[in-house]
DNA sequence: TACCACTACATTGTAACACGTAGTAGTGTA
DNA sequence: TACACTACTACGTGTTACAATGTAGTGGTA
């Protein structure tokens, strides 16, 4: 029904990554099931690594290996103070921009 | 303060020119206008030009050249039925994406 | 006349992003 | 042995917003 949420994810996505994270260190295999929980269902695992390697890249999150009884041994992010700012300053943009958008919407003019 | 929402209006603003097309037949350069005073104000000509050609060659738009006294001609867009479908479409995805995200930013687990 | 601001549209190239696809590898179970 | 599930990585693609630039019509002004 709502066939395609590809190109609306964009720039939300790695905001959710991020959120999801500054709950609790964890790892990209469970922020992908997350996600699929939260109703994004289609968002698969590849999606969700890139985006943590971008966030790796740009020091938003601290990494560790660590091993698991249930497979490899995962690879845990955890939040760090740039990625706390990254984070307060993405949900800023989200208020900012879904208040313009519902603006849009409601107007009868 | 918000410095870059460039990839947070990917999946949106081609949605926001539909609504506002569906207002009443419009131009480009007043469909700017109509964005920047919404918010948006670093949205410009180029990019709504581009989802106006886009919207133009899926069909959900009818077009018209018509005469103005304050400069070029304009060229007007109007939603047809197509693009009615699409703009409800739209709507729903956002109601999706922003539940799901509003719920991710309230949900203290 | 010459210049400028405003209106109005079009085109080209770029960077960022989500995603498809494929592969590798560890663990548990039937 | 085979399969399912867990878990990560890499490469290529299509879509998108946007920067930059150019063209052109109108009106005002010095």
């Amino acid at each position: 029904m709502l066939d395609n949420l590809t190109e609306m994810l964009k720039g939300v996505l790695e905001g959710c990554v991020l959120e999801i994270i500054s709950r609790r260190e964890t790892y990209g295999y469970e922020i992908t099931r997350q996600l699929n929980a939260l109703g994004f269902s289609d968002v698969v695992e590849g999606t969700v690594y890139t985006i943590l390697i971008r966030l790796e890249k740009s020091k938003l999150v601290d990494t560790s290996k660590k091993p698991s009884d249930m497979g490899p041994p995962r690879k845990f992010f955890a939040l760090n103070d740039a990625g706390r700012e990254e984070l307060q300053k993405f949900w800023g943009k989200w208020e900012f921009v879904s208040s313009k958008m519902n603006e849009l919407k409601e107007r009868k003019q």
